[in-house]
DNA sequence: GGGCGGTTATA
DNA sequence: GTATAACCGCCCG
């Protein structure tokens, strides 16, 4: 059997798709026709070819040789649209993500690539070619061992031309149709030919005399001598047309048969592609085929209820002879109580599965403690308050060798969304019929305990599978990572996994265990002064508007200001709904109505009224306490979250909101140590750009903003003014967010002639720096994704996008990543130092770890130990990673959170 | 009750 | 301009 060989000819195919097809696009507006129509294709191909090598050509788009023989070749041609050009990179990111080798050459047209790739395959006989393409140029080409596949009039109707379907379709052989067109002319691609001379004079001329040179050396026998007279006045034509429509088969090009064996398109990178553009039909075509028939393979016919000891110790047997059981966790109605255990495990290719209830899911601890029984579940820590109270006294032990299946899909796939259905229906095509909670954790539909009992099991298999799926997924990207380390990186996803995420749940788990405690009389005190200003205000803006009206409704409000009172909308932007009323646009009518300031207020008390005085002393626990849930899978940069309530986000600007923080408070004998991270932000930027006088600043520990103040006025530190230096603290966070210059005359009020100078002044300060965020773009726009120096990654959709507000989005995004995601991965790793290298020596009494904010660390220490822990974690935290400046942090106490 | 837009709290 | 969560109003089924 030959092995084949499908070269692909990249530019023709897609702009055959982009007219073929619809123009669709991506939620964001992307339009994605003609790299759908291209994957499509070579799918197609695939299936109909079942090659054994793949690669693919471009056009280079410069001036080719033909331009230079004839000036006017392609000229009549019009040019693509832009949305078709924008799609181009697209393809070429897919073609990289499925590793498929490009082939492409400065002055030439892919089909010049494809005849040398061809001609250079010609004596080997071993391999069949098969042209993909969405025309008939390279018809030429066919030989007895090259084909063309192209598509007849829908796209999925292939057609394969080989030498006897040429002659049977166009009547002139292959090695004829240059000839052809040196006499018919193509006027597609304003090759002029023979003028008079059609198609079907042409084919009869070919047909009679075999070749143009013959023809030319027998001019006189041909009988029509209107014929012959149009072929003597455009002879020269004629010829320079056989010059022009020949494709080359002589370019070299460096081309390496093996690099190219790819028989078939699966890689998690080509599946996060089609993800980011939303193909589905396509990730279903090419990632639940083989699944989706393997799922129906499975029902659970019957199950084990732990009932008694002996059932126990059966399933204990045999989950220590597999070492691995899947297991979900089912609450009790409506609570975070734990009901039953649903457990799987695999007896050759069979699934078995237990349902411990009861007592018996106390006695579960042991198993989860138990280091050779690996456990496999889907958010595991939502259920660890249970055993963390089970095993008091021993907490640092109270879970082993485990695997999250929603951890691990986040690290191969932050920001995606992770609920279980989910990603069942992504790796297994299989819908599940599950409620979902806000949590994310699934309950079940049915209602009578037995099938609610099956539908655990079920989870439990699903939760099996995945793990199978995710880890050697986890596995193959780290091996890539490892082999393309580059840029000082210092890990892969396994190491994220293994060593960042993993030990980092189960300190998370405790902390949310902990809580914080809080003194509920001062929420209530709150609650009662905002109620009485809430109240007082509402009167006053009445009677300064005239009329009564719902204050928190956009849509009423706008009315009243805008319409009522015929405040200005100059310069007011608008939303979906009409003029904004959000606090930048009442700050710039603020000095137009006295109503204005009172709603200003009124919204800022409303606020923290509503979220957070009135809503907290509902969130108290029995012990007093606040329990958070940190979220360790949602933020797609691999910072925490935390939510019911959300502790990071509790206000500090103004008086009222510090007496909030004075609600969370030490208990008795205790103080509450805050230790943060002082620009860590801007220290990870310094550090993975390498930007030499950004280092300088904070190696000399320099006010970073001071210090850039100075030297984007180029004037000497003491001389930089207030607000120089606040000019200049804007531009240092733009660039953290891929700062524009509109956003930061936003953030820092100056003139956009003042915003262009400062930015283009910074930038030429901080050469080096601009240079690291011009390679980080670039590689996004290259690979798809980006990545911290840890390892963690992040697809950016959109990043080569025609919509230039995508692209500048998706770009925001690339920058942002490395930075704001090494931070995250450093305060990550710090936490885990913390929890090993200093609590361990304090009992859970002298010390708790109880909150994170991102950059700050919150502990309950006892208050005859905060000297020593407060040196000990301050060198924890700042010896956790080495960067290329040193880490700082800064460490406070208190008996409440307002004395932080 | 769910989903979305608008708004605002934090790092 | 990055990353989140929570609240309200409004419109839908």
């Amino acid at each position: 059997m030959p092995k084949k060989i499908l070269i692909i000819d990249s530019n023709a195919l897609i702009h055959r798709a982009y007219h073929a097809l619809p123009p669709f696009t991506t939620k964001k507006g992307v339009l994605v026709n003609a790299v759908y129509g291209y994957i499509s294709t070579l799918n197609n191909a695939i299936e109909h070819v079942k090659p054994d090598y793949i690669v693919a050509t471009f056009d280079l788009p410069k001036k080719t040789f033909r331009h230079k023989i004839y000036k006017d070749y392609k000229a009549n041609r019009k040019k693509a649209p832009d949305d078709l050009y924008a799609q181009i990179p697209l393809v070429r990111q897919f073609l990289r993500s499925c590793d498929i080798p490009i082939y492409q050459k400065e002055g030439f047209e892919a089909d010049d690539v494809i005849g040398s790739l061809s001609k250079s395959l010609n004596n080997n006989k071993e391999i069949e070619k098969y042209i993909v393409t969405g025309d008939k140029d390279t018809l030429q080409l066919v030989n007895d061992n090259t084909k063309i596949f192209t598509l007849g009039r829908g796209i999925n109707d292939p057609v394969i031309f080989d030498e006897k379907k040429v002659v049977e379709k166009f009547k002139i052989k292959p090695d004829q149709v240059v000839d052809y067109k040196a006499l018919r002319g193509d006027p597609s691609d304003n090759i002029p030919g023979v003028a008079g001379v059609g198609d079907k004079t042409a084919t009869d001329l070919i047909l009679e005399y075999g070749t143009l040179e013959n023809l030319y050396a027998n001019l006189e026998k041909v009988s029509s001598e209107a014929v012959k007279k149009k072929l003597k006045v455009d002879k020269e034509k004629a010829f320079l047309s056989q010059e022009l429509a020949e494709i080359k088969q002589d370019i070299k090009l460096n081309f390496n048969l093996e690099k190219s064996r790819r028989e078939s398109l699966s890689s998690e990178k080509f599946r996060q592609f089609l993800i980011s553009l939303e193909f589905k039909s396509l990730l279903k075509r090419f990632f639940s085929g083989d699944n989706y028939q393997a799922q129906k393979a499975f029902r659970i016919e019957g199950y084990q209820d732990i009932q008694n000891k002996s059932d126990w110790e059966k399933m204990v047997e045999m989950a220590q002879k597999t070492k691995k059981i899947a297991i979900s966790f089912q609450n009790k109605e409506g609570s975070r109580k734990l009901n039953g255990i649903g457990i799987a495990l695999k007896k050759g290719d069979e699934f078995v599965s237990y349902f411990v209830g009861g007592k018996w899911a106390k006695k579960f601890s042991e198993i989860l403690r138990d280091p050779k029984i690996l456990k496999i579940g889907y958010d595991i820590k939502n259920s660890l308050s249970y055993f963390i109270k089970e095993v008091q006294g021993d907490s640092k032990d109270f879970l082993n060798n485990f695997f999250d299946v929603q951890i691990a899909s986040y690290l191969i796939s932050a920001g995606t969304g992770n609920k279980l259905e989910k990603l069942v229906f992504e790796e297994f095509g299989e819908e599940l019929k599950y409620r979902t909670t806000k949590t994310g954790q699934a309950s079940l539909l049915v209602d009578d305990s037995e099938s609610k009992q099956k539908e655990l099991l079920e989870q439990a298999v699903w939760i099996y599978k995945l793990y199978g799926e995710y880890r050697g997924k986890i596995e193959v990207i780290s091996q890539e990572q490892m082999e393309n380390k580059t840029d000082g990186k210092t890990g892969n996803l396994k190491k994220l996994l293994e060593e960042l995420e993993n030990p980092l749940m189960k300190i998370l788990a405790e902390m949310e265990f902990w809580g914080m405690q809080v003194d509920r009389k001062i929420f209530e005190e709150v609650s009662r002064i905002t109620d009485q200003e809430v109240k007082k205000l509402e009167k006053d803006i009445f009677e300064l508007s005239g009329q009564e009206f719902n204050i928190n409704s956009p849509i009423q409000l706008a009315g009243v200001l805008y319409d009522k009172l015929k405040i200005s909308t100059e310069g007011i932007k608008k939303g979906k709904i009409g003029f904004s009323t959000n606090a930048g646009q009442l700050k710039k009518i603020e000095k137009k109505h006295p109503v204005i300031a009172k709603i200003e207020r009124y919204r800022e008390i409303f606020k923290l009224k509503t979220t957070y005085a009135d809503a907290f002393p509902k969130l108290i626990a029995d012990d007093n306490r606040i329990h958070t849930t940190f979220n360790q899978t949602v933020a797609a940069t691999g910072r925490l979250s935390s939510s019911e309530p959300n502790l990071q986000n509790i206000p500090r600007k103004g008086e009222l909101a510090q007496m909030i923080r004075t609600a969370f408070v030490a208990s008795e004998g205790k103080k509450l140590v805050a230790v943060d991270y002082s620009q860590i932000d801007l220290r990870v930027a310094a550090h993975v750009s390498g930007d030499p006088k950004m280092i300088d600043i904070f190696q000399n520990d320099r006010d970073i903003h001071q210090a850039t103040a100075a030297w984007v006025n180029g004037i000497k530190l003491e001389e930089v003014t207030k607000e120089q230096r606040k000019e200049a603290k804007s531009l240092n966070f733009g660039v953290l967010y891929g700062m524009g210059i509109y956003g930061f005359m936003q953030d820092s009020g100056v003139s956009r002639e003042r915003a262009e100078f400062f930015i283009e002044q910074y930038m030429k300060s901080f050469n080096v720096l601009k240079k690291y965020l011009d390679k980080t773009k670039e590689y996004a726009a290259e690979f798809g994704y980006v990545e911290t120096e840890m390892g963690r990654r992040r697809y950016v959709g959109g990043i080569n996008s025609s919509n230039f507000q995508v692209k500048n989005a998706a770009e925001r995004i690339a920058i942002n990543l490395p930075i704001q995601g090494l931070a995250a991965d450093i305060m990550k790793k710090s936490m885990i130092d913390v929890e090993e290298k200093v609590l361990g020596d304090y009992t859970d009494e002298e010390v708790k770890m109880i909150l994170q904010v991102h950059d700050e660390l919150i502990f309950e220490v006892d208050e005859k130990l905060v000297n020593k822990f407060k040196a000990e974690v301050e060198k924890a935290m700042e010896e956790t990673y080495q960067l290329k400046v040193p880490l700082k942090v800064e460490v406070s106490t208190g008996n409440n959170w307002a004395e932080l």
